[in-house]
DNA sequence: ATCATCTTGTTGTTTTTCCAACATACTTTT
DNA sequence: AAAAGTATGTTGGAAAAACAACAAGATGAT
């Protein structure tokens, strides 16, 4: 259990929480580690969620399936990330599924606890709390900006939209684009070849 | 002051926490309460947040300038309802306006103060975090459904996926749909006359 | 160095959407 | 009851995107 922590020591979730107090966050918040092999189903959808999740080892995806069973990734989860945090805490059934992309291993954590702490209130279980808001926040604000970006009804406004907004965040002419041509492509929710005209 | 608090008893934000609280709350989170006549700027694009908005009386809308100077409504903010929660959290600075649409009142609080509660950490603190997880976890949900339905290529398939969340969510293959046609093709960023074909 | 694989650019055809204009139905106001 | 206003249905032509298929270039492994 001391090892996985030792994995996840600079996630946001735990940021600025000190080494020692770790221990009692597990038990604080029910921690429970499970191990997945590849290609296993870490969540699956239409199945109630009460505790979110902390991947500590490997590389999950979030993908979703519509109506004509089509699947789409909405998101990839690397390690120290959490996920399914938000369909925890409205107590929703997620509409996607997580899979192990590779043998993974993920720390569930009671989100009740978490925003219900102990009566002692202690020091690092507040300073969870404002780091998940701080997370949430944040998804938050990118969901909104994507939807800024896909709310534009030409490809090429999409993509101008999307490219003014990196610019702005980067805070300069040149910037930095974290996906090739396809990933961008399927960001914005369109055609790959219809980018460049 | 009092008198506001009154307005707002039955926000989410302030779920099952008692009346006599509310005013300490108030001392907490620095609540101050602002007036606007209709027409003018509650926020302001470009300018840092960090307080969150309540508001207790009015109508404000929320607006995006994008880079050809095209405005677009992201959301409409009733009595009640808190705005800017996620942007006041991870300092970051806003991409859109708010403007309120009649004369409005709004009841601004620290979100820095909510977040890293006072040394004695009131029960009713904790309450407040625990109902702003569940509002911006909520809304986390409301955005990602959103982009599953925008994901999709076709107006159509986007239709489809709306119509089948909705009746996921409403529990029936009969449900109720809260947008006329334009407000709804708005929403899933199509045309209007494009959605009955 | 060669091969296989992945990424990106290019093209032509088909499908779909956009846009603008107008007809019809329904609501609200006077 | 009439009028004005709003919401919805319908249309045709122009514009754009989707799709599929292939070429060229880059990357990585053997």
């Amino acid at each position: 259990m001391i090892n996985e922590l030792e994995k996840i020591k600079d996630s946001l979730l735990i940021k600025d929480i000190k080494l020692e107090e770790l221990s009692s966050m597990l038990g604080c918040l029910r921690g429970v580690i499970k191990h997945y092999k590849k290609g296993e189903e870490v969540l699956s959808q239409g199945a109630e969620i009460k505790k979110f999740g902390l991947l500590t080892e490997g590389k999950l995806q979030v993908v979703q399936y519509d109506y004509l069973g089509n699947k789409s990734i909405l998101s990839i989860i690397e390690p120290k990330q959490i996920f399914a945090e938000a369909y925890a805490y409205v107590n929703k059934i997620p509409s996607m599924n997580v899979e192990a992309l590779v043998d993974s291993t993920v720390l569930f954590l009671d989100s009740d606890k978490l925003s219900s702490p102990c009566h002692n209130c202690c020091t690092f279980h507040k300073q969870l709390v404002k780091n998940l808001l701080f997370i949430i926040s944040n998804k938050n604000v990118n969901l909104t900006e994507k939807i800024e970006c896909m709310s534009q009804r030409k490809t090429r406004e999409k993509l101008l939209t999307f490219l003014s907004l990196e610019s702005i965040k980067q805070n300069s002419k040149e910037f930095y684009i974290q996906y090739d041509r396809q990933g961008l492509a399927d960001y914005l929710g369109v055609e790959r070849s219809a980018m460049i005209q």
